[in-house]
DNA sequence: ATTTTAGTTTCAAATAATGGAACTTAGTTT
DNA sequence: AAACTAAGTTCCATTATTTGAAACTAAAAT
């Protein structure tokens, strides 16, 4: 674990203890993180030295453990505001949302994963697990699966790569080839379906947010629970779906494209 | 501008450009980002490249600007998640602020500001990336004069001169020897007022959180407008303040407790 | 067609990172 | 209380990475 070379030099490695002690979920001692280090002991302590030096971990002396940096929380919120499809997304969401009385998720890809960024619900009647910043996999949620289907084949073998392909539910594709046969299926139909493959009893339906180049930069879904509508009352919802994200690809466009690597 | 040293070696030259792009707020190109870096051309190229490899930074090929990556947003969710003093206070501040009936304000320090991490009635993390994560600065708001008041003479010093001490309103204390004044009764009083120092209309009370150990980790505020209320009428809910700082230092104490250097 | 500006690559010199080993401290055990 | 053990910290010669002046290329302006 956390031995994947990332080819990123002495930044690069910073980045990855980062990313361990974000693993951890909660405090952290060094002897722990050490046991799971590609690092020897000097050179992963100084790494912790350095990271909480610059606010991006804490240390808390009394306990002697490692957590995540405050310094983070500023600059995501500059992230949050700035950077993702939030701003432009947003009313085009909430619009959405009241148009067709569900709960409308708008997510990023950050390396293999799906990252919720915003989120509207008009009721409070069930919990997704998604929450802004909350990650998902990409192959077994609407949105994940609607970004894959509208990559590059590059940035799809790459990130088809990335994939644990665990059975979170009977529904789930749980193997690369399935996958890339639904891959292709919503690639042709213009959205993906989530038929329960993450969570049971949560359905949804997703669409990419496609630039006029056809660059995808994210998506929409529309997601709903089955003990009030069925797939194919989502279905019905498709060209509202399309629309909002038609427009935010388009606004997108005409302002400013973040990429994910 | 940005040519501190910080001698954190490579690490912290990197996330140096990192606080710099975030400071420009908007897709930024590069020869904006070297107009005022300390860094050379190549070397802060490079560290463009690999910060945008790392998904800490996004670029935008076809306007070929960068802005905060995503990678950011997916590590502060964790960080405000379970580092923060947020899990902790939660309820706390809930129930603080039934109880009076206003605004409640969590914050915590960092590198001489305020960082909002919290305030009631939020109803998920979008509103909370949404206020959490904003910055003020540390002399003239009433979180921020609590921090100071009761830090380590260290630490304080260390603060102090990183205050800008420009004045907000006609009120706010805009040289250190007033706000060196301030802080000392602060400590005596056990919780700072701020009296429209920040911004014209906005009072609050706040108290510092203290571990039992007395260190600082945090302040809670009650931020009210002076059309409603006066700053006599905030005195009357001190007892409520202290009581849940009080709460939320006691369970820090028991729990974890990160810090800011 | 020419000049200017913005972005990218090169490469030897300079610097910073590396990690084995030794050391210090805190926590156990005999 | 002494001896032992494990966790955390520092040292420093070696090694690898970063550095930045200069050269180059691509794109835009004249």
């Amino acid at each position: 674990m956390f031995d994947a070379p990332n080819g990123d030099g002495t930044v690069g490695k910073a980045m990855q203890v980062l990313d361990q002690v974000s693993s951890f979920g909660c405090p952290v001692r060094f002897s722990e993180l050490l046991a799971d280090s590609p690092f020897p002991k000097p050179t992963l302590y100084r790494f912790l030295q350095t990271l909480t030096n610059q606010g991006m971990l804490a240390f808390d002396p009394e306990r002697q453990t490692y957590s995540m940096g405050i310094r983070l929380v500023r600059l995501a919120h500059s992230a949050w505001r700035h950077s993702s499809l939030v701003p432009i997304a947003r009313p085009h969401i909430e619009s959405l949302a009241e148009t067709v009385g569900e709960a409308v998720h708008l997510a990023q890809f950050d390396n293999g994963h799906v990252l919720f960024v915003d989120k509207y619900k008009v009721t409070d009647m069930f919990d997704t697990l998604a929450q802004a910043g909350k990650i998902a996999p990409g192959y077994c949620t609407g949105v994940g699966k609607a970004i894959l289907a509208f990559m590059t084949e590059a940035q799809q073998n790459r990130s088809l790569d990335q994939q644990s392909y665990k059975a979170y539910t009977p529904a789930t594709l749980s193997d690369r080839t399935a996958l890339v046969a639904e891959l292709a299926w919503i690639r042709k139909n213009g959205v993906a379906y989530d038929r329960e493959e993450h969570e049971q009893g949560i359905i949804s339906i997703a669409s990419p947010i496609l630039t006029s180049k056809g660059r995808v930069v994210g998506a929409v879904s529309i997601a709903t629970s089955t003990n009030r509508y069925k797939i194919s009352d989502l279905k019905k919802q498709k060209p509202y779906l399309l629309k909002c994200a038609n427009l935010i690809g388009t606004e997108v466009e005409s302002w400013h494209v973040p990429t994910w690597s």
